[in-house]
Order: C-alpha cells, then sequence, then structure tokens
DNA sequence: CCGCATTTGTACGTATGTATG
DNA sequence: TCATACATACGTACAAATGCG
C-alpha cells in the first residue's frame, strides 16, 4: 500500500485512509500511538503539511488525539455511563464550542449530547462517555 | 477590536473568537457570507494559514460551512424533524468517518445521533435535522 | 536543575490545481 | 475567457511542551 501523489485523490485524505485501514486491522490498535509526523513524512515521501491534515482529519472525527510534544494516539474506547432519560425530554447533539471543548474537557472530534428534560433543564454530556436509555419498563 | 499577534493565544483563536463574536452579534448573520480569506489576511495583517485556521476552527464547530470557489458561510439553524423515541431505545452521538459524512451529506462539524431501538436495529441521523422525543404520555 | 532530543504548534512563504460565476 | 476564491502541497523557521539523562 503506498501513496499516489498523482491521484485525484488528495494526499492526506490518501492518508487518512491509510491510517484508518491500519487502525482496523489492529496494527494501529486503541491505545497505541501514531507514527510522529516527521517518520510518516519520510515513510511516504510526502510533506509535513500532508501528514498533518490528515491526522487533523481523523482528529476530527474522534479517531485519534494528539498531545504536543509528545504525539497522536488512537483513542480507545471509554466506559459510558447509562443515563436514564425521563418522560418528555428532547434529545439533541451538536459540537461543543472551543470553550465548551475546553471545560467539559473533551478531546476534539467529541460532540456533546443535549438533554432537555420534561422540567425544561437542559443537561450536557460528553458524547464519548454516556448512552442514553429510555428505560422499557422498570 | 484587533488583533495580538505577540499573545499568548494563537493569532488563529484570536480571528476564530472575533468571527464568533461578529457573528453572534448579528454583525454576520446566519446565511451570510464570511469576508474571504485574503481578505481577512489583508484585514487583520496576518498570514493566509492563519485566516485558514480560523476558519476550519469554525467549521468543524459547524458554525460556518465552506465552498471551494466560493466562500464560506454562518450556518443557519436547520428545520428539525422530531423523532419519537420507542421504549428500549439507546442514544448516542459521534462523528462520522469521511465516508459517512458523504454519504449522508453532512456539512463538517455535525455529528450523527445513534439511536439502537428495542429490536437492536440501527438508525442514524443527521444531528442538525432531529430532535429526538421521549413521548410523555401520547 | 539543566541541557538535549523529540514532537507538535504556529506562522510565514511559494506554487499550482480546481470550482464558481 | 477571465477573475476570484478555496484546496492542496511543498518549503522554511521558530516556539512550546514533553521526557530523559
Amino acid at each position: 500500500m503506498a501513496i499516489n501523489p498523482r491521484s485525484h485523490t488528495p494526499v492526506y485524505v490518501q492518508l487518512a485512509q491509510l491510517l484508518r485501514d491500519r487502525i482496523e486491522s489492529g496494527d494501529l490498535p486503541a491505545g497505541s500511538a501514531v507514527p510522529s509526523e516527521s517518520r510518516l513524512s519520510q515513510e511516504y515521501g510526502i510533506g509535513r503539511d500532508a501528514v498533518r491534515m490528515a491526522i487533523s482529519l481523523l482528529r476530527a472525527e474522534g479517531v485519534v488525539s494528539t498531545s504536543r510534544g509528545l504525539g497522536s494516539w488512537v483513542r480507545e474506547d471509554l466506559p459510558r455511563e447509562q443515563i436514564k432519560l425521563l418522560p418528555g425530554s428532547k434529545v439533541s447533539a451538536r459540537m461543543p464550542s472551543s470553550r465548551e471543548r475546553h471545560q467539559m474537557d473533551l478531546d476534539e472530534g467529541v460532540p456533546v449530547l443535549i438533554v432537555e428534560g420534561p422540567d425544561g433543564k437542559v443537561q450536557m454530556h460528553a458524547a464519548d462517555r454516556v448512552v442514553l436509555h429510555y428505560p422499557e419498563s422498570d
């Protein structure tokens, strides 16, 4: 598998797909480190811009997480709290603003679930940590 | 209001906040065009990279949408279909993969709502077009 | 505590490709 | 055909965070 710089598909999209494949195949399992930008740049013979855009794509999808001075990692599935919905609730989702993302300590690419209760009160939840549940009968 | 290149806050973050303010204040209402990259670059005396990164931030938040050859626009609130949840449903949200985003024709920065019904069947919804509802009694 | 290597972040430049009107 | 605008992709340089010896 290699990258074709003359393809109609942008180099960075090709690299992103290549990394997705490596992640799904188990070559880069959850929790493992993604090769550094310079390494990917050298290995695939592409510029650092293309590498950064590829990783940026995966970050926006919530697939990887990046820390300055350290590198990027494949994000792991977090244990999810199950939250019971109350009758009359309305549920929606959106991306948090930068401020909200910082306040809630969310990784990039993680939406927020918004629950408006029957009393009109609004609760926000990190979408990677909860599952909302409409209980069957109990 | 201006941009301080010597601030500890990156130029592109400053510009993003500045544009957010202009949007919230009504200076750039929903549906209106964001000034072009070159214009913002000139107006604020910053590089095109910084402008692009600022707009990229807002795009990832679902605040603006960009079309090649046209420019960027402030996204408008779409009419939302109200979808009734069935007892036993579980609801979560995440960002779509590139493929899913293309298939569902989603703008950047729009999560998907995932509903697993009591029968185990999974439905995906564009988060900017639906509200899930746990009906009170009807 | 200090210095060093590694890695990502920021920011500039240039050039060319592609979509739109 | 042409101008405009964004997209891609290469380069450079320096800043900032981290980990380690």
